[in-house]
DNA sequence: TTGAAAGCGCTAACAC
DNA sequence: GTGTTAGCGCTTTCAA
């Protein structure tokens, strides 16, 4: 029983080549002396790690959580490990990133991009990228239709009758968030509305500041009669601020988030907002990725519809 | 220039070994090369992997979602990547990870336990294990003050001078949710108070379920006049059915929670609850891990003391 | 159908 | 101080 055997059959590889016999008693052995081959030897010879990176800003925020939910499920059935990376800020995981996969220990990375990719630098890995949410000249793209979602939110408030409109925009540079943006002034201007700076306004994704953000687009003197968030944790900040006010929702004001995390059913009403199948983005990045990896072509897929989910924080402006 | 001398600089091993010259030399030459030495050949030599495993029943769970968040970042800073494996259910992630590990791929894992873990299986692994938020006789395991946490809650109902108190469990097999179970009743019968059937109730963590369980509480004949939830995400439940009822938070009825997830705050009124340092949980399963690793005895440290956030779901009795 | 042997890229013991 | 060399555990020719 030679190593070259144990190897043929242990790989799969045995058929038209191992007797049944040795093949059963191989397979027994390796059983009864709980035998493992070694991944990382494995790795030196054949240059697969059979790993991916997924790199997140923040793994905390319920989106990304559930994306790597479903990149996760994914990468196992696929025989896939996947390592994270949670960039945090965006000046710390380039580095960590690099030396991952410049060190091989990944075949791949998922990026869910901060901002228009370096295209030097993603070649510079030397490794297959897919990259999230936004374009990438050099790298497959899984691109979702903000576009049409942003602008979905935005005729639901119209249809509704609204004419002040705010918008409580997320501080953080990423395409994604321009999308939306755009997409905001697009809609009024075409309806023949005024964009005005007073219904404008930014916030990181953290509570208290949102909060504040929102607090001051309530506070203007003719306030608005609806809000388009750039984000779900954003319409929190809302419904907080309105209700130290004592404005209620919908009632007195329409509010309209986007992600569709499990927050917006938690918020009372619950939440109108565009919904991000994220699980299912994860898969998807993950199939994208490993296709590009063993070098199978795919040809880009068109982006993924996000559909607007119409609940209770929406309704016809107050008279 | 020779193959030892560039190991040597690049492992930092050079001090006395090495001419500055020489040792600037091959540090430039690697630079302009892009040079990275290869992560399986290194690993297979030194038989480190620099690479841990994190195993959690759900990361779309915020509570974990954070817990991650604390790990993966401590990981880094002691430059070692986290590979995520999602448990989903307790019959999945076995076999995967007894794989992942078995193999070598990871130099650890952290193990947050569904279950009293069985100690042959971890010794088959033959990998360093840390267990967190349970206790395991082979393995270290990083403990939290459970009952001290769940005391804490109880009695806060009872200064308040509720008397009619009810309980809705997590129905997950786990020590975690056994003890704030014990705590309970123990809590109760130390008061003498007499412990009714009617008021306990168990649902998995999914809102449609926890929202009938907490209704059924609700809708019992003489009803409780406060409800201990194993968990933020059920203390949600308990709002839904209370508002489906017209009931009032806290007026009618007092909630608390355990976890502080972000949940806790994003409820009206916010939720008094158990805090669960999450990152900080995180950070300490990776140094313990580490420890381990590394073979620096820890002596056990003592579990993680959990505060009560008294916060507005929680007041006195109805008269 | 099976075995022998080379070599993936690195580290560390040892020789110079 | 620097170079030579063996070998980590596997896969994959190639020879028997």
């Amino acid at each position: 029983v030679s190593q070259s055997t144990v190897s043929l059959v242990l790989s799969g590889k045995s058929s038209g080549r191992v007797t049944a016999g040795t093949e059963e008693l191989v397979r027994r052995a390796a059983q009864e002396l709980g035998y493992r081959p070694n991944a990382a030897a494995r790795t030196l010879r054949s240059g697969r790690t059979q790993t991916v990176a997924l790199v997140v800003p923040n793994v905390a925020h319920p989106y990304f959580a559930s994306m790597l939910l479903g990149a996760e499920r994914r990468a196992r059935e696929k025989e896939h490990a996947v390592m994270l990376v949670d960039a945090a800020d965006d000046h710390v995981w380039r580095p960590a990133m690099a030396a991952t996969l410049a060190s091989r220990a990944v075949d791949g990375c998922i990026f869910y991009s901060a901002e228009p990719v370096n295209e030097t630098f993603l070649h510079t890995l030397g490794r297959h990228v897919v990259v999230v949410e936004a374009h990438a000249k050099d790298a497959p793209s899984l691109l979702l239709d903000i576009d049409g979602g942003a602008t979905a939110a935005m005729q639901h408030l119209l249809a509704l009758g609204h004419t002040r409109i705010a918008h409580l925009g997320a501080a953080y540079p990423k395409e994604t968030f321009r999308l939306r943006f755009s997409a905001y002034r697009r809609i009024l201007r075409q309806a023949g509305i005024r964009v005005r700076d007073a219904y404008m306004a930014q916030s990181h994704f953290a509570l208290p500041e949102a909060r504040t953000a929102a607090g001051q687009l309530l506070d203007v003197s003719l306030p608005p009669t609806a809000i388009f968030c750039d984000d779900d944790l954003l319409a929190v900040g809302v419904y907080k601020a309105a209700r130290d006010r004592s404005i209620r929702i919908p009632d007195d004001i329409s509010v309209v988030g986007f992600d569709d995390i499990d927050i917006a059913q938690v918020l009372e009403p619950e939440l109108t907002t565009v919904t991000l199948p994220a699980e299912q983005i994860g898969e998807a990045a993950i199939d994208l990725l490993l296709a590009a990896i063993e070098g199978r072509e795919q040809a880009p897929a068109s982006p993924i519809p996000l559909p607007l989910t119409i609940r209770r924080s929406t309704s016809r402006p107050p008279q």
